[in-house]
DNA sequence: GCAATTAATCTTGCACGCAATATAATTGTG
DNA sequence: CACAATTATATTGCGTGCAAGATTAATTGC
């Protein structure tokens, strides 16, 4: 009767949470040379792919809340790659632009994927299996959040 | 020539990042009314798996770094969930120790999980397959940062 | 034996994430 | 049309994570 807690090893969310982790630390050199960070690159490859959206459509896409967006694309946008515009048919929302150099900036920053994925001498298969299980675990969790 | 950087949804890492996130907003509910976050929660687990270790032993077992460790555990002790104590033969060292109410506490804590559990609705088989995915990735990347 | 190196922990500073709350514009309602 | 409810964004505060550097104690080389 002294297993009350599961160990560390056996936890899935351990195993998450600390890939997790570990991941962010091979990003961080990997993005320092363009002066950002993993979540100011994330709004960035969201914006490649639609640009010119309110922020609460970027908070859809990259799943970041108000509280954290605001400040990241506030940074975005003293770092030049981004123009925050107020909306004129709704004085609300505020719209988020690619400058030229945010757009020009996606093809230097094509190098990031490869380097990275060249570090991490796993097979293409199982790191598809990761994103599967990963995906269906967010999408459970946000029908969870949806219900309150 | 358009797609230069992938859509955020295909990515292995953002999923393994949203996901986490996800699930640390589950855990908060959970843990706080034991006024315990994730990664205290985590150095507890550590803890009552092993008991008065020193904290390099402890940052071995939750992956935490120094720079990260040492406020949490004070935060840990100040709650009086355990004690940093001077090792004798090594002065160096501190060793953790926990107290007769953070051993305790195993027990209250003990519901967390049942009650995380039963609101993600994944089969087993799945968990069990997203844990042994992130475990080989964290291997991996630990590996790497072993050779510097 | 003691200087130089190594080891264990601590401190500082920066950038998240997010809950809670505030502010301001718009919409719905009587 | 006033005004309450709703919506979009911003602000505040707290707790991480971690790189970089500092501090102190032990160990190693010579």
């Amino acid at each position: 009767m002294t297993a009350k807690t599961l160990p560390l090893p056996q936890q899935v969310c351990f195993a998450l949470y600390s890939a997790n982790n570990a991941m962010m630390r091979l990003y961080r050199p990997l993005l320092q040379p363009f002066d950002l960070t993993y979540p100011q690159y994330v709004v960035l490859l969201a914006l490649w792919q639609q640009d010119n959206i309110s922020l609460g459509q970027l908070g859809a896409a990259t799943l970041f809340d108000s509280g954290t967006l605001t400040p990241l694309v506030k940074k975005l946008e003293q770092k030049g790659w981004l123009q925050r515009v107020s909306d004129a048919s709704d004085e609300r929302v505020k719209k988020v632009l690619l400058t030229a150099a945010g757009r020009a900036l996606e093809t230097e920053v094509a190098t990031v994927m490869p380097a990275l994925r060249c570090q991490v001498a796993l097979p293409e298969s199982q790191l598809l299996a990761l994103r599967e299980q990963a995906q269906q675990l967010l999408q459970q969790l946000q029908q969870l959040e949806a219900c309150r």
